[in-house]
DNA sequence: AATACCTACAACCGCCTTTCG
DNA sequence: TCGAAAGGCGGTTGTAGGTAT
């Protein structure tokens, strides 16, 4: 069946915004008779709109049982939460949140919560780590590293150097985000009884940074990157990330770290090492497994996410405070005057949601895990990445 | 002060599904 | 059962207001 015309063609309808007079026609008509038959609606309450017209109007704007004003914090969750679930099912997210409309938040979604789930490195359509970022970044980073004193000899300085370093750190960082956000994921879902197919981390950085290219990364960008893709090359998906820890008693919450400290730690090149010193490997067994996720066990096999169907949303946390566990004692650092992310609001990393997190596994990736290694611009010849092999660490 | 650009949101468009004679 | 009408939905556009230059 074609599509039946709303008015008729030739119709001499108004179209665009509506009066408050039409407004008025509309809301005592409606009052009196209700809307009956939206074709004949128009004519019978002396409007010269199109019935569709009128019904949107209506629904989406005039309805009396409309709420106004802003989307509360719970609303935004419970809409993250519902689009990761339902899709653009705008319609059904509405019937969720009382006195909203499908329109006001489909509007909502696309002019807030989108760019919100962006700036944290979370893909608003399938709320998971958006790897495009992951795609740029090689570029980013050899474009940062263009700026050392060999181009500049040559001549060859970019335009701002320092945005695009700029640029390279707020990507890794959201990377870094999202990844935090996949593990959390792969943590909050029910262990599965057998191990579902899922997206292996390394496989996504492997593959995202040498397709980059056309597939094939210049060696040259590479070195230049700093990321020492040859590794990656060698990557055949068995690489073993190191173990996740559970015990969080003595470490640092993420979200009391500030974007630089993080950073640092991220491209400072943590080595090996420090994985069994005392300070971070606090747990006993805990260093040794990552149980939450449900696949680590004694072999640690390498970290994948289970595809989960409806994955729990970033939300936007409140402020997090300095709220180690008690028995903790690590004070929360000071973010320096001179921040490597200054104008950079959008990375916040409060908006990392602590509380959806099982346990503080993940502050323990992030100082331990060989993760920050792979991201370095600085000390990738200091990456220990072992195959099927982490006692080394 | 003028202009360009950006953002938010109301409204429209076109397709699909449901209802009804 | 069929086909037209009506309703519903999601994507897109137009525009007003705000902000930056």
């Amino acid at each position: 069946m074609g599509r039946s015309p709303c008015c008729e063609q030739d119709a001499d309808v108004k179209k665009g915004p509506w009066t408050p007079e039409e407004d008025k026609l509309l809301v005592e008509y409606i009052g009196k008779n209700g809307h009956g038959s939206w074709r004949r609606l128009p004519k019978l309450a002396g409007l010269n709109r199109c019935g569709k017209s009128c019904r949107l109007r209506w629904t989406n704007y005039l309805r009396p049982d409309i709420k106004r004003g802003d989307f509360t914090d719970d609303e935004e969750r419970l809409i993250i939460h519902l689009h990761a679930t339902l899709g653009n099912k705008w319609s059904s997210i509405a019937t969720k949140l009382k006195g909203r409309t499908d329109n006001e938040i489909k509007n909502y979604w696309n002019t807030h919560l989108r760019k919100k789930l962006l700036s944290q490195g979370i893909d608003p359509v399938t709320h998971r780590p958006r790897t495009d970022l992951l795609a740029g970044l090689p570029g980013l980073l050899a474009a940062a590293n263009l700026g050392g004193p060999a181009a500049a000899a040559a001549g060859q300085l970019p335009l701002d150097i320092n945005a695009i370093k700029l640029q390279a750190d707020a990507a890794k960082f959201q990377i870094l985000q999202g990844l935090v956000r996949v593990l959390a994921t792969a943590t909050a879902a029910p262990a599965p009884t057998a191990a579902p197919p899922g997206i292996d981390l390394m496989t996504i950085l492997g593959a995202t940074l040498t397709a980059n290219s056309g597939g094939l990364l210049g060696q040259q960008q590479l070195q230049l990157s700093g990321v020492d893709l040859s590794r990656l090359g060698q990557y055949d998906g068995n690489y073993n990330l190191p173990p996740l820890t559970n015990s969080c008693a003595q470490t640092q919450p993420m979200s009391s770290m500030s974007p630089d400290s993080l950073l640092n730690r991220i491209s400072s090149g943590i080595s090996g090492d420090m994985l069994s010193s005392p300070e971070l490997c606090h747990g006993g067994d805990g260093c040794l497994s990552s149980p939450e996720l449900g696949q680590g066990g004694p072999s640690r096999s390498h970290m994948t996410t289970a595809p989960v169907a409806a994955p729990p949303p970033m939300v936007a946390a409140d402020d997090q405070q300095c709220n180690t566990p008690s028995g903790g004692g690590i004070s929360c650092e000071e973010t320096p005057a001179s921040s490597t992310f200054d104008g950079l609001a959008s990375l916040n990393l409060d908006d990392i949601d602590i509380n959806d997190m099982e346990g503080c596994w993940m502050t323990d990736m992030l100082l331990a895990e060989q993760l920050p290694s792979w991201l370095s611009t600085n000390n990738a010849s200091e990456m220990h990445i072992s195959k099927n092999n982490t006692s080394e660490m």
